[in-house]
RNA sequence: GGUGGGGUGGCCGAGUGGCUAAUGGCAGCAGACUGUAAAUCUGCCGGGUUAACGCCCUACGAAGGUUCGAAUCCUUCCCCCACCA
């Protein structure tokens, strides 16, 4: 928020939870008046119970900027969905179109499949895929049975140009996220997260893909009255540190070094440290 | 006070003489990741030392004992739970 004062400035969220629409506490989304403040794009663009993808995020995020850009604006990408940044700034591959019917009734037929026997399967018709996770080894099958090619050499051949450089500035608290995270949920229980939960229960099926955001699962079990509060946050807070350390393990990793700045709110020269990353960027998520 | 059940590695929880530094799960740490990614997986996980194999130490409530060998058997003690008084 600090940087969108300094200049005019986009804010486009690249959040795989924001994305949906009713699931608004506890995925932290910007308030109605930090938006009034500020443009912001990707909250809130699909149905909970729709499958989106990144690509098409990408194509959107796309859009977003080139608007932005129009109105003489800066895009700045913010949100901690690695494989999001990864379709905008490396971009994904040239997918062929897959029947989507016959792309479901695959889609039926794997999910009863055990693990080890698709990974068994992957390993067959496209082994550098094999000891990737679940989602990975049916998106190799899914692939390799409706297009006849293997994903990884498709990745090598279909290669898309990425339209833009970014810079990428990481914000990290580091070991002062737990109590952060404490206070958080607390503030999220006060605005009714519950209450919102109870709410979505009703409207979206439990199996939608919105659910799956942390603490989203623990809270329907609060409300169903299966656990205790206390035990809820005990719960969330887990959640909330695991995938806090597998955002750091992303960009500590899958992005390109030399293009990272890091930052930490809590240091109190955090402001010189993001101007001089704002004078040598454009667009660029954090 | 009596009877029965139980005390295991940060937590839960298997294990009833050697194959046990001890199955599993959780938590933690590290890693992977190109169209469901806040997802999906993989490795490590008592301490010391080693590049590694290994070696040493500590450990299944406590203290003794039996045995070539004990988390596992015996004795005493401490604590928890249930029931009876």
């Amino acid at each position: 928020m600090w940087i969108a004062e300094q200049r005019p400035t986009t804010i486009i969220s690249a959040d795989s939870r924001q994305i949906y629409r009713g699931f608004d506490i506890g995925t932290a989304k910007p308030t109605v008046v930090e938006q009034r403040g500020v443009p912001h794009r990707g909250v809130d663009i699909v149905d909970a119970a729709a499958r989106y993808s990144a690509a098409a995020w990408a194509d959107a995020a796309g859009t977003w900027i080139d608007d932005a850009r129009g109105q003489g604006r800066e895009a700045l990408v913010v949100g901690g969905t690695g494989l999001y940044l990864r379709a905008l700034f490396d971009g994904l591959f040239e997918e062929p179109a897959l029947d989507p019917v016959r792309r479901a009734e695959l889609a039926t037929t794997l999910a009863a499949m055990q693990t080890a026997e698709l990974r068994r399967w992957v390993e067959s018709i496209d082994p550098p895929r094999a000891p990737l996770g679940r989602a990975q080894l049916l998106r190799s099958i899914e692939i390799a049975l409706l297009t006849g090619h293997r994903l990884s050499d498709l990745h090598r051949l279909c290669a898309r140009q990425p339209r833009w450089q970014a810079r990428y500035l990481v914000v990290d608290p580091g070991p002062a996220l737990a109590g952060r995270s404490v206070a958080r949920i607390d503030s999220m229980f006060q605005l009714g997260w519950q209450n919102e939960v109870i709410r979505l229960t009703r409207d979206i099926p439990a199996d939608a893909p919105a659910w799956n955001a942390a603490g989203y699962g623990v809270v329907r079990n609060l409300a169903a009255g299966e656990i205790t509060r206390a035990s809820a946050i005990e719960q969330i807070l887990i959640e909330t540190r695991q995938y806090a350390k597998r955002q750091r393990t992303w960009f500590r990793n899958q992005l390109p070094s030399d293009r990272v700045t890091r930052v930490d709110p809590l240091d109190v020269n955090w402001k010189s440290t993001v101007e001089r990353w704002m004078f040598e960027s454009h667009e660029s998520p954090a």
